[in-house]
DNA sequence: GACTAACCGAGACGGTACGTCGTGTCTTAGT
DNA sequence: ACTAAGACACGACGTACCGTCTCGGTTAGTC
């Protein structure tokens, strides 16, 4: 029998408090100035640690930036498992409203990520799986509920409603529009519609 | 009295052969490479033009790209014109079978575009005036024919429609998937649908 | 017929008072914290100037350095041209006092400058060729003079008293003892002694 | 009554082997590569211990390397305890061969050395009083032998001469020329000639 | 035979300097 | 007036060492 014993970690280990104050400050310079126009010194000193601090942890700004807000969202795209006697319209125009919430406070930062990860295979990949795909699949799991309960009808297709939905919001809010419960009402109405 | 109807441009004038030059080294170089990669250094010795002749003509990189584009794409999208008997659901599919054709060539330039807008404010404008918008009326007065044709129903919004299907293909692009010809036909079909 | 045309600059010409505040800002610093303990950071913005403006005219910080010292040193460093009567040893020992004297001031860049070229070829080459030999020759040449006018003997080595004579003056200076008039006093008489 | 004779170390000694490959590590890596161009990490890790090891024993890196230097050469330097009837001469001339022949194999070591002498005053002063004033003892004990016995002038200054012995030396050696058992005879050969 | 102080490997961390790159502006001389 | 070439200030980049600091684990010699 073989235990999959931990690897052992020697060596000072990295100060959490000083990973928190890095995250912190990123993810609020980001806010205040978007990605590009903070450096990774400002972050750096923001968080009164030195630059190399910085690249020992993360292998570049975007990295850091990305780790950060995975963290901060993980909790707030806590599904909404979706028990109970709730129409799944209901459940997506809520879902909707959410995410549209969160965008009207991180949607700067979102760009920025969208932009950063347009020049960047490697970020792109990681932007993709960890932030993207949940996203879409919460949607698409909630659109086949959908479906299964005669809501909406057998020959859509849930995927392409999930990238339609999605789309809308890229679109609305790379162009500098604004996303909110009215335009989730909107797209609910259309997708719902007979 | 004498007024000065326009003014007489006195001295050398600029050469346009230098402006084709540096549009066509531009767009190739970003192609290649992606805007961001490409410095304006580049472009300029690319073309063997100095530096401060792009200067006097644009005012940044992406302004000059954005231009280049602009020529290059004002012939491919020129309006389908939709007269005669054809429905409007077949000149939407066609119109979006040529755009996705287009962005599978250009669709990096595309991207890094879309990018450069998301940290320039001015660009934003300027990117959204002359190729965003005009593009989206294209749909929409299409949609809005299909709806006095009663190819869609009256209830229909469409420039909702619209923004789902730019965002639809917006998203695809941006997240590095195919946008092929199927794909414009899936979204006919579920525009269209009864 | 070919005549050489000297190469017709292009472009901005460097600024010669750039290039002027540099080198003296070296030197000085130099003087006042050695070689090692003065970064091109603090020559640069001692000069008021960009780091990179540095680099475009020097390829290191000894480079310039040694370009600095040569400047100085050039009109210093005058041959005595040793017309008329005096006697050659009276010449050397004029000339050795002067050098010392000299030493006694830029003893320090000296020193940083020997031992920088201890650990870069291409910087010793250069400062052997330029600095180094031209100073050796003097001594070889004036003692050659002693030895056709029989102040030294015909058996004697120029050359080779001209190592122990320089030698003699690095092993004091790179030791941290003083160079002065006795000593190139005490040194004169052990070479010209019968 | 209880007078501490010496303070009795209590814990885990120091273990010897490390100091050996650490010592060996150092002289090897500036043999290759020059003291500047090694650093200590590189020392450390080529010993196969950690950096703070070497901290722990030595206060620099150039004290480091000057400990292991002396212990190397303390033996190679064993004074000629110039008994018998062997001239000085020929006792000299032999010595500087030994002495030259070493140079020819750690002479970059030295040159490293008295480099890094220049831009630290306490090295400086350690390296004099350990190693270069003992060997310009030698050599004028060695002298003032000499005269003794009538070989040299009672005129002549051994210590004068002595500087310009190993100043010769070490202005061949800085300025990368050999160093070997010929140019021992010539600088013999001045020293004595009647 | 257990205790305990020092040793030791590994790596975190704040600094400082490095050399390179790109941007936007400027200064020349030549067209 | 435009162009080619290049100077220049500015600011960010990623890397390399330095010297110090924390960890966890390991001895060697006393109690």
């Amino acid at each position: 029998m073989c235990r999959v014993e931990k690897a052992k970690p020697v060596g000072r280990p990295p100060n959490t408090a000083t990973s928190a104050a890095l995250k912190e400050a990123a993810l609020r310079l980001m806010r205040e100035n978007g990605f590009r126009k903070v450096s990774i010194t400002d972050i750096a000193s923001a968080a009164g640690v030195a630059r190399q601090t910085l690249y020992n942890r993360w292998k570049t700004k975007a990295d850091l930036v990305l780790k950060a807000v995975f963290e901060e969202t993980a909790l707030v795209a806590a599904e909404p498992d979706a028990a109970g006697e709730e129409s799944c319209r209901v459940q997506l125009e809520r879902f909707l409203s959410n995410v549209f919430r969160h965008v009207e406070r991180d949607g700067d930062a979102m760009r920025s990520l969208i932009a950063a990860a347009q020049e960047d295979e490697a970020f792109q990949e990681e932007f993709r799986t960890r932030f993207i795909l949940p996203r879409e699949e919460m949607v698409t799991g909630l659109l086949r509920r959908a479906q299964e309960r005669g809501e909406i009808g057998r020959n859509r297709d849930p995927e392409l409603l999930s990238t339609l939905i999605h789309g809308a919001m890229w679109y609305r809010m790379l162009n500098g529009q604004v996303v909110g419960s009215a335009f989730a009402h909107d797209i609910v109405e259309e997708v719902f519609r007979s």
